[in-house]
DNA sequence: TAAAAATATCGAAATATTTAGATATTTAAA
DNA sequence: TTTAAATATCTAAATATTTCGATATTTTTA
């Protein structure tokens, strides 16, 4: 199976080194990489408690968890009533993923 | 400036979740974050010395931040006699770049 | 072969992160 | 308006990471 992706440099936001580091960190976690990939296979938004749901943590480390995905902005929340969204900001995992590309260029 | 990179998908290995995790880890580290510029700056193959010359920290420091890139297969070793020699791993930087950027797929 | 150079390893202190339980806050439902 | 649901915050314990100094190892050079 052949897949082309591409991005256009010029699309992409810089990131500061303290920001790929916050980020780097985030991604440091295997829950908080499968929240990313739950979220990132969800249709648009998915909830927080559907997320959680999918795991055997307490209620107060997962808000933990996913506030440092939120705070190195790799997902964008979106309160909604007594419920919080969230989805992938695209924006910032192209970027990120961009920068650490550069590292092999 | 426009630029344009494209991935050819099916030539980026799949990496585990547990080696994202610790590409991740290894990359949320400002003085990791440098070595790894620096590297990618350099001309082919760096040297530890030079490399460890460019921060304020132990040499012990500097030997665990490097050992870590290393096991996590961001850098790859050379043992030149006395010296170390690393360069990129081109294809896990591009790999992870990958997986970063699915999230936003 | 002795000394020096480059790097690695060990042990311990300082610091940071992870986790859970208790409690607080905010909003919806009864 | 009381109750319940969803999430956030605080505290503290357990665990992990960072850092350095001391020492060990390996290789080159004198």
């Amino acid at each position: 199976m052949f897949k082309i992706f591409c991005y256009l440099w010029c699309m992409i936001k810089e990131l500061s080194i303290k920001q790929v580091e916050k980020i780097s960190k985030a991604l440091g976690d295997p829950y908080r990489l499968k929240i990313m990939k739950i979220v990132s296979k969800g249709e648009g938004c998915v909830q927080c408690c559907d997320v959680s749901a999918e795991f055997n943590l307490a209620q107060s480390t997962m808000s933990h968890h996913i506030k440092q995905l939120i705070e190195a902005d790799l997902l964008i929340a979106d309160k909604d009533g007594r419920n919080l969204k969230f989805e992938i900001n695209k924006e910032v995992c192209a970027a990120y993923a961009a920068y650490v590309s550069n590292f092999g260029l």
